[in-house]
RNA sequence: GGUUCUGUAGCUCAGGUGGAUAGAGCAUCUGCCUUCUAAGCAGAGGGUCACAGGUUCGAUUCCUGUCAGAAUCACCA
């Protein structure tokens, strides 16, 4: 790292020219602004006190020294209290040239991953070279990550919402691989409880036997379409009781089909042979409807959890707290925690009726998870609407004597809402998640047809273009906005293919994957190592071009501690911006033949960061567009 | 009311650990395809970084307060 050689000579200066010891805190090194002539900037200003010189001064001295001796430092230049260095030429040079060892391992991984599909002819970008230990890998780090995300309601089908949920998780998975820790990614299948009684009874009194072979409908819509229906029969009822003289709260408790739905529930967890049975028949349907969904958003997982199997130990556990003294039962039966000492409130954690809620379910998972994996952090990708209750299972947990409850960690993430405000499942103002990919794939076929550049493509072929756009523009749209924020969309104006988006960055790829082809096709070759810089004049814009390039593991480290996929997203979205602006005014396919090599080997190069860039957003890069 | 989060161009968003003249995209306007893919490039206009204090050589960034918005504080999940 040369920062690091830099920091060290700055401090060495400091003591050699003035005989002081200089605070390594103080010194940072940044890369200069585009404006001013150098690649990195020490700002000197911390430095004044101490040193009792102006700012110029010591910035001269030091820079002086450090030129004289670090031999990548070409010159420096001082403005105010800045001393900016530029580094020579000779060091990107091996830069580019260090940073094309052949990773055949790597090599396949990636292969198997971007391009499944061997029919399509492509160029590999990692066919020959282009891994680097220094450059892609950091440092392998032992911790062991387990992330939870998705976690469905098997009543419903999925949203916009969750695949906010579902891309976010599997990128931040994708991300934290990337950055050298393992990781397990796990799902949560919220497969029991009065939510999904109320749907099943829904069925069971209106449905008329429907199934989704019967309706030709997705299982998952099927459910959710009887999850509305007993709202809506629900309000009636409570409509009804209110007309007849009954209080709200009273009218809630005592409508017929709550009363039912939670009979419905008690007799589930009772193991009732036939509830269990349409309970099972009904979750299959869903199951089936979320494997096309998940397919077809590119999310997997490697292990699946589901409540109807942790709910018990979670009832276990309270039920030891109760024993411990810890919990209290009140005159109804129900089970509480007292959290007034941490400025919070009590919490029910076992109903009157002795039925889990959700708490007292995650109280369970959590320790079975625990158990399974011993991780050194649980990341719970769930929306911020869930910022109590996590705040609150970890007091739980650590209160009932689960010391590791500090690796706990919510990934809290924002809404998505509409331009009127928050999506409602049971009011029907949702976006499902079938439909909007559906839509985002058309735009993408329309646009594609337009363009007319595909057109000696198969039927079939091209529809894997559109796909990859389509979901491309969807999962940059969702991804490079900071994740704690809330998100409008709205559903009159598409998302865009043009300008800061998905497509515009796998559009620059494709690019520079066809300057490739054609280069392959001349018998020209892009083989990056052995070059020579002898004869090239003009090497700045490369230069900002491999700067960019080389931020690429910095990036990595800083998303991954941020848990933010929304830095590699405009980390990528800068280098493909960077690119097209090089590729715009410099020929390279035609240039004279060491400039040639140079600049083909450049693009590989950032064509292979902006696919890895891309990857971890899950967003696949066609052969062409 | 308590807790947490957000407030940057007309709109959607960037702005590591405080640093130089606050940046992109969309939208509006102007140029650039007989040369490597124009889903592109170049340029113009557009800002009291919600507001007020504080910390210091320096604050969009850190601290306090105010205002505005969101979430949550359920025998829903």
């Amino acid at each position: 790292m040369i920062e690091q050689v830099i920091k060290e000579n700055v401090i060495k200066a400091i003591l050699e020219i003035y005989g002081e010891n200089l605070d390594e805190k103080l010194i940072s090194v940044q890369q200069t602004k585009k404006e001013f002539d150098g690649d990195f900037t020490i700002v000197v200003f911390p430095f004044v006190k101490q040193l009792k010189k102006s700012p110029e001064t010591i910035a001269n001295e030091i820079g002086n020294y450090v030129k004289e001796n670090v031999s990548e430092i070409a010159d420096y230049n001082v403005i105010k209290g800045f001393l900016n260095f530029s580094l020579t030429n000779q060091f990107w040079f091996d830069y580019i040239n260090n940073n094309n060892i052949s990773e055949k391992k790597f090599r396949d991984e990636v292969d198997i991953a971007l391009f499944p599909k061997k029919n399509i002819k492509h160029h590999n970008f990692l066919d020959s070279d282009c891994k680097s230990n220094n450059l892609f890998f950091s440092e392998k780090s032992e911790d062991l990550f387990v992330i939870e995300y998705s976690s469905p309601n098997t009543n419903k089908p999925l949203h916009l919402g969750h695949i906010r949920n579902n891309l976010l998780g599997y990128s931040v998975a994708e991300l934290l691989k990337e950055s050298g820790r393992k990781v397990v990614k796990v799902n949560l299948i919220n497969d029991r409880g009065i939510h999904i009684c109320k749907s099943m009874l829904a069925w069971q009194k209106w449905g008329n036997n429907e199934t989704p072979e019967s309706k030709n409908m997705k299982g998952d819509s099927l459910v959710g379409k009887y999850y509305v229906k007993f709202d809506v029969e629900y309000k009636k009822e409570i409509f009804s009781l209110i007309a007849g003289g009954m209080g709200e709260e009273e009218a809630k408790q005592k409508s017929p089909s709550m009363i039912q739905a939670q009979e419905m529930l008690r007799m589930w967890e009772a193991g009732d042979e036939e509830t269990i049975k349409l309970w099972r028949t009904m979750n299959s349907w869903v199951y089936s409807g979320f494997d096309v969904t998940y397919k077809r958003m590119g999310v997997d997982f490697d292990k699946l959890y589901y409540e109807s199997e942790t709910y018990l130990l979670g009832k276990e556990v309270v039920q030891k707290g109760l024993d411990a003294g810890i919990l209290t039962k009140k005159e109804d039966g129900s089970v509480w925690i007292d959290l007034t000492k941490e400025g919070l409130d009590e919490k029910l954690l076992l109903r009157s009726d002795g039925t889990s809620v959700y708490m007292t379910q995650d109280i369970g998972t959590a320790i079975l998870r625990f158990n399974d994996y011993k991780p050194d952090k649980f990341i719970y990708v769930v929306g911020n609407e869930q910022n109590y209750h996590f705040q609150v299972l970890k007091i739980v947990l650590d209160k009932l004597g689960y010391d590791w409850s500090d690796k706990l960690y919510h990934l809290s993430y924002g809404m998505v809402e509409l331009p009127d405000g928050k999506m409602k499942s049971r009011e029907g103002t949702v976006v499902d998640a079938d439909d909007l990919i559906d839509e985002m794939i058309h735009t993408a076929k329309t646009t594609s047809d337009e363009l007319g550049k595909l057109s000696e493509f198969s039927e079939q072929e091209k529809n894997e273009v559109h796909r990859m756009i389509g979901l491309g523009a969807l999962k940059y749209f969702l991804l490079k906005v900071d994740p704690k924020k809330n998100i409008v969309f709205n559903p009159k104006e598409s998302i865009d293919f043009n300008g800061n988006t998905g497509p515009f960055i796998q559009y620059t790829c494709v690019r520079i994957k066809s300057l490739l082809r054609k280069a392959n096709e001349q018998g020209i070759d892009v083989n990056l190592k052995n070059l020579s810089f002898e004869s090239i004049k003009e090497f700045k814009k490369e230069i900002i071009l491999l700067k960019k390039v080389y931020d690429y593991h910095l990036v990595i480290q800083e998303a991954a501690i941020q848990y933010s996929p929304a830095l590699i997203a405009n980390y990528a979205y800068e280098l493909a911006k960077e690119f097209n602006q090089y590729y715009q005014e410099n020929p390279i396919l035609v240039a004279e033949e060491d400039e040639r090599k140079v600049r083909l080997a450049l693009s590989k190069l950032v064509g292979f960061t902006i696919e890895q860039a891309l990857k971890i957003l899950g967003i696949e890069v066609p052969e062409r567009m």
